[in-house]
DNA sequence: TTTGTTATTGCAACAAAGTTGTAATAAATT
DNA sequence: AATTTATTACAACTTTGTTGCAATAACAAA
């Protein structure tokens, strides 16, 4: 179930999601928000967002959580497929723009596909 | 480092994927394992048979460790970057051989994919 | 504005997966 | 057989995330 009521912990996530232009791990949110929110509420609110059609989630390379903005999933459904990528180097993880095709696979049906790459990003290129 | 003395825990761990056709995860080796080897013997010599290049691993949708025979690597280079795949209903995981074209991406570079593929598997799919 | 309902929160305790230090054990070499 | 040292068991720990429950605070209704 979603967010219902409008509170402290749902805004002050939100906010840290607006002033950050990539993904957060959920670990590193209730670090910038430790002495304000709990732990479990950070999680709980994170959820409902997800919820909401307004987060989505992944792992990363060490099955760690983040979080990042949808841009036009519902409650009804997330279209947000794309593929995420951390840099190996600092840490950083994005959201990427780009289309990867999965073939049809004989005898199966595939419902969802995670797709994780990892590298040097932007800033770490050089 | 590798393995490098033949011992029980490592015959043990190495028949397990013998006689099983897909990947194991770790936690349900170390159950199978029980009372024939400690838990941390079990990671730590996945961790060596990794480095040899016999086993790869992965993270499940969970981020839980999955380990499955390498095809053809060795001790300097995995050559198993090939998605995975994990059943919704029964859980199971397996390699897939298809080959999955990921796309340049401007300003980064890509050193790992990670695929990880979910739906219903041969066996579940009826 | 006050009251009542119940979603939300904080807290503490827990759970699962995996890691680490260390002393004892056992491969493999001499 | 003696020696070296990789490997193991064990227990304790770490990290990430979850859960039960009483207290709190949104929000609707009166």
């Amino acid at each position: 179930m979603g967010v219902i009521r409008k509170t402290e912990a749902v805004g002050l996530v939100l906010k840290e999601f607006k002033k950050e232009a990539n993904a957060i791990a959920a670990v590193e949110l209730i670090k910038r928000l430790d002495q304000k929110i709990n732990k479990s509420t950070v999680y709980r609110v994170l959820d409902k967002l997800e919820d909401d059609g307004v987060l989505h989630y992944f792992l990363d390379t060490k099955g760690i959580k983040w979080y990042a903005l949808c841009n036009d999933c519902s409650k009804v459904q997330h279209q947000d497929v794309h593929p995420h990528f951390q840099c190996t180097e600092c840490g950083t993880v994005d959201c990427l723009e780009i289309n990867v095709t999965i073939p049809e696979i004989a005898n199966r049906t595939i419902v969802n596909s995670q797709i994780l790459l990892s590298g040097k990003c932007e800033l770490c290129i050089n």
